[in-house]
DNA sequence: TTCCTCACTGCATGCGTTTGCAGGAGACTG
DNA sequence: CAGTCTCCTGCAAACGCATGCAGTGAGGAA
């Protein structure tokens, strides 16, 4: 460890022979230096290797440049894929993200987030977690903006970006309908979730519209293992469903595999499937699933600008549900 | 934006009538404290919502309790595994983790490495991101630790921590072989990675070993759409080889999905496939790729130790690459 | 009682910046 | 040439906390 002294904007000052105000000048952008010294500065700068410390600029301004993100589990490949845009579009606007992970009890998250708070965080996204009313009543008294991501909360107050579930559902259940399928069946995310509640909310209404009644319903909790347990209940009759809802994409894939591999069924040809996200992988030949599709750039970009925005000072109301589209593919 | 001011330690210890160095020692574990006062400052801190500012600490004693993880891509499913055990580790051990997204272009890393150094973090992670030796001696110099994180460097300098990836690439060859195939071929990942120098030159090893030579041989650069061209220009002609060892699972699905649904191939039939990393899909059966496992939790746990050690002054040297494993499943 | 020890406490300083304020130096006008 | 303006610069005071140092008091030993 040649723990080489760190280098301050005191000695950039000294050996451009000028103030610290001077060099700290300089590194801000729109204040008033002249060219001569503005040179001369960052000559010595760069000489010394000199950058300003972000973190007691942070004490000063009260601005860290720094946006907590709590993530419940990243398996969902729906979530690698937001937190790369997320990141990328934060540090474009000159923000990091500084990561949480969080299982999703409610809990856990809590504490995750007065941690987050600790670190004087300019903004908190919080992807598909919840949050008590008590815990935002925190951040509010904090002065940290919170936007929820995928999911909303039932008190209006907090801001939130999500897609239209419940279109989302309804998209579904008119195209399994319009396949002519009469015994359909929904196998459910985490019940606790928004978009759990919504998505099945449109479901139903498109079923109802059609005079049908919901076949067969069980639970995945948006994991894998239940999901596929939840596939095997399900199909564990000669009477199954022949079109299933699952109420996400990574379950889906769950589904598709026990359908196929363990129970010998053809997707469609026995079983309709849809799924929810059209993440990546749903594209690839070997699953090729039909889905309902959530715009994950439109909803990074529309958490970003929101965040920021209220950051700014600027007073933000929810933005709406953002559109979403069937992607139709092979499996329904 | 109703600005509560900021609550400070003098607040709470105002409230709890003692002094400022009192709070600070509360919240400051081993510091000299008697029980009586430590109780006052914990109830004025609770009423009040006070908790210390991790930045403000952070200057004074120079540990900012976040490291930086650098990463350049997260489609690849290895590398959101990786990020979600490495934030849970480090978060076991008081750190958390600061996320920069890069291309992997060599420029873009030196851009990204300058900004993450002045965040002040305490150490860094570079996962698959090559960093170059005058950029590595700018992290000495500000005394900040860094461990490379699945690549290696030429220069010995820097502490890295791999998988034995060669053999790895030897255990492909053999498993190939000893399946029967002779015209075996090659889907590289990128060639400025260390890892794909081992695999290939373990994967030739073996080839030699058994009298053999390399059938065909392309380039994927780790990218999905660039292994999916590889595999179409590699299957171009009747002649094409009966087995192939694709970089990394990632790209393996690719080419699987390209044989099977393009050119209507059977797997393993007509060519075995074989991969490396052990992604969680792999394992799916509408893959079931056999593949050379890297053991995500292993090297994590080792990145972590190292970079706390370093963190700590204790002197560390780079870690033996760690054991790899054939996992066989039905794609070979 | 007196002295010493020890556990605790407060004071004051410093961490590396930003920024309001006031002063200095030109540049420009008349 | 004096006066006014503009532009730039340095000073010093914050920001919220940790920590060495000196001082307080209580308790024990003699």
């Amino acid at each position: 460890m040649t723990t080489t002294r760190k280098i301050t904007s005191l000695d950039v000052a000294k050996r451009a022979g000028v103030s610290r105000s001077a060099v700290s000048r300089v590194f801000t952008p729109g204040a008033s230096v002249s060219e001569r010294t503005a040179i001369k500065v960052r000559e010595a700068a760069h000489a010394l290797g000199y950058r300003p410390n972000v973190l007691a600029r942070a004490m000063l301004t009260g601005k860290s440049k720094i946006i907590g993100l709590v993530v419940a589990y990243l398996d969902n490949h729906f979530y690698p894929t937001v937190l790369e845009l997320l990141s990328e579009a934060l540090e474009r606007e000159g923000y990091h993200v500084l990561v949480f992970m969080a299982a999703h009890s409610a809990d856990d998250v809590e504490d995750v987030v007065s941690q987050i708070l600790d670190y004087q965080v300019d903004g908190l996204i919080l992807a598909s977690v919840a949050l008590s009313s008590d815990m935002a009543d925190r951040c509010r008294a904090s002065g940290v903006p919170v936007v929820l991501f995928n999911r909303k909360l039932e008190a209006e107050g907090e801001l939130a970006v999500v897609s239209d579930n419940r279109m989302g559902g309804r998209l579904a259940a008119d195209h399994l309908i319009s396949l002519g399928r009469t015994r359909i069946g929904h196998i459910a995310g985490w019940e606790g979730a928004s978009t759990q509640r919504d998505r099945e909310a449109g479901f139903m209404e498109g079923l109802r519209a059609a005079g049908l009644g919901l076949f067969a319903r069980e639970l995945g909790d948006y994991r894998l293992p239940r999901a596929k347990e939840a596939a095997r209940r399900m199909f564990d009759t000669p009477d199954h469903p022949d079109a299933v809802f699952v109420a996400n994409d990574y379950m889906a894939f769950g589904v598709m595999d026990v359908l196929r591999s363990e129970l010998g069924l053809s997707v469609p040809g026995d079983v309709a499937l849809i799924g929810f996200d059209d993440v990546p992988s749903a594209a690839w030949p070997a699953y090729s699933l039909t889905t309902i599709k959530q715009d994950a750039e439109a909803m990074v970009t529309t958490t970003v600008s929101a965040l920021l925005s209220e950051i700014n000072g600027t007073e933000v109301t929810s933005p709406a549900p953002l559109p979403v589209t069937l992607v139709r593919r092979t499996s329904a």
